[in-house]
DNA sequence: ATGAAAGCGCTAACAA
DNA sequence: TTGTTAGCGCTTTCAT
């Protein structure tokens, strides 16, 4: 388990004739050192190959200049562009990121234990599993949290999320005014409050034209579920003429099975309309009308939210709504 | 910066009346401690809240049970597939994951550096920007190093790939005997040893009947790079009746825009290969014919080969080959 | 089984 | 500007 001993700055101040601090100082930008001293530090340390111990400094700084981001799933593509962005931000201020995979179904409490043992700075949530006792534990423990498309019954903690009531509200009203009737909801997750806002917005959007939907199924943002529900959907009487999913990637589900299972033209026959516009749906074959979350500017508020919050303690937190923009594409016929 | 000062194992040694080592050793599961004050110590633990600081026990254990994952891209599902089980194997191990997504064009060897200063116990490489140099400085500072589907001419690290080469033979070999000519390789990054084996396979497997490549272009693993070498292929002559691309991210985009911007179809006047087997390769609209990388089994090995290493020192230092296996769908002719 | 004491490698007062 | 000193919170001998 141990390594070879590791130079430490005692040895390069050995080296290099001067104190230990000496050569403490040369490694921090803003501390007062003498151009002669820098150089004999610099060189030594290069000659014996050392590198500062972050641990030791975190250890002292009560720092870790780390943050953990915390997922469900990956294969949802927007949560690899999520974390491509929020890698470089993070990257770009010097803080390290620490990922978390956390399946649904699995020990959160204990995650949640080994997330704050582990002395991070921060967590960024896209996760829907904080509970708010284990909000409570991350704000005892002084530790930011910013939830992201998430939300906790739970003051003190910072979200940011796009306009899901909107967003639903326009796919509803949309598909209304383009003249179905028969209007289906493949939801996300039931207890996440993404796809419950949907939802609503979706359902008030069918209203304001008299309107309740066809049906509502749960594909738990997950595609073989939502080619399951689809089916389902057809599987006795005439089934929807427009179905809405709370997800590209369901939505894209929804428009395979409807193809290839179900031969159904869309969207002649049965318009789809997803949410999130990840590069899939822009994709020929697709061509997905979706409404557009704006994830870069998502991620950038989270992140500036936290550092935020980080540097400047509890009372910075906050919350921010982006808005949603559709996207109309080829899977819903033009209005009128 | 510094938050509320913690609670430290001598806040519960205080409130238990016993030693401070006496609670630290209730914290180590090896450690002999009678069950009388293991409780007492846990019953103050828990009321005030207390959790061991890992930063503290990292600089004296000098290990900080954490791997660096370094990759430049998450928008190859192959990546977030990898990571998403990379995550899972770690977790399982009582490992961190710490993520670094560098683009290509970064400053490499500054995030090396960063990497290497943050004491992780070991470095598990999807990227191929590390150089011998780099190489050389992870295995003197005593850090093991696992590439997954990279190579460097640095002997004393450990790699995992799958049969690239092969791979490539059988693409090349199966698209000539299905009647194919002209037949074209849309490659990766010039400089990545997996492209260029799959590009070596793919040649060698075209001359097995007597055939040469009829183009060979450069995607750069990337969707729009591959749709515009796409379109050049075709700007001039008849274009390849036949294309083998790297990665199934690549395939995708040869194939809409061979059916949406060229009007070809698919695979009657142009036969399509891809390389990965990522799920969306599986989708009915694609239906791609592909070289399955068992990556499940690659992660799998590469973790252990990983954590091998950081049980019991260089000496581990492995290579392992996986198998692929040809996917036949309908983006090929059936042979005769 | 338990406690006292010695650090791990560093930063941050404080003095000089 | 520099060196000295005192820890950060923990694990780990070494006695007891």
């Amino acid at each position: 388990m141990k390594r070879k001993p590791a130079v430490t700055s005692r040895d390069v101040a050995l080296r290099a004739g001067v104190s230990q601090s000496a050569v403490s100082r040369c490694f921090s930008p803003e501390a007062s050192i003498s151009e002669k001293t820098r150089l004999k530090v610099l060189n030594a340390a290069r000659e014996l190959g050392y590198r500062p111990n972050s641990i030791a400094r975190s250890l002292i700084t009560r720092s870790s200049r780390t943050i953990a981001l915390v997922l469900s799933s990956l294969d949802n593509m927007f949560y690899p562009l999520a974390v491509e962005k929020a890698s470089q931000r993070f990257q770009a201020e010097g803080y390290h990121l620490l990922l978390f995979v956390v399946p649904e179904s699995d020990d959160f409490p204990g995650i949640m234990d080994s997330i704050l043992q582990s002395q991070v700075d921060g967590i960024l949530m896209l996760s829907a599993l904080l509970t708010s006792s284990l909000a409570r534990e991350c704000v005892d423990a002084g530790v930011p949290v910013v939830l992201l498309n998430r939300s906790v019954e739970f003051e003190g903690i910072s979200q940011v999320y796009s306009d899901n009531y909107h967003g639903g509200y326009w796919a509803g009203s949309y598909l209304a005014m383009s003249g179905h009737r028969d209007i289906a909801f493949v939801a996300g997750v039931e207890t996440s409050s993404t796809s419950r806002r949907r939802h609503e917005g979706f359902v008030d959007g069918l209203a304001a034209h008299g309107l309740v939907p066809y049906a509502v199924v749960h594909g738990n943002y997950d595609f073989d579920k939502a080619r399951h529900e689809t089916l389902a959907l057809f599987a006795r009487g005439q089934g929807p003429d427009a179905i809405f999913a709370a997800s590209d990637h369901m939505a894209v589900a929804v428009l395979e099975t409807l193809r290839h299972e179900l031969r159904r033209r869309v969207p002649e026959e049965v318009a789809v309309i997803g949410f999130d516009d990840t590069p899939v749906s822009a994709w020929p074959s697709y061509a997905l009308t979706t409404v557009r979350q704006p994830i870069d500017e998502m991620i950038e508020a989270a992140t500036s939210l936290l550092i935020e919050q980080i540097r400047h303690g509890a009372e910075a937190a906050d919350s921010q709504v982006l808005p949603v923009t559709p996207v109309l594409r080829h899977t819903t016929r033009r209005m009128e």
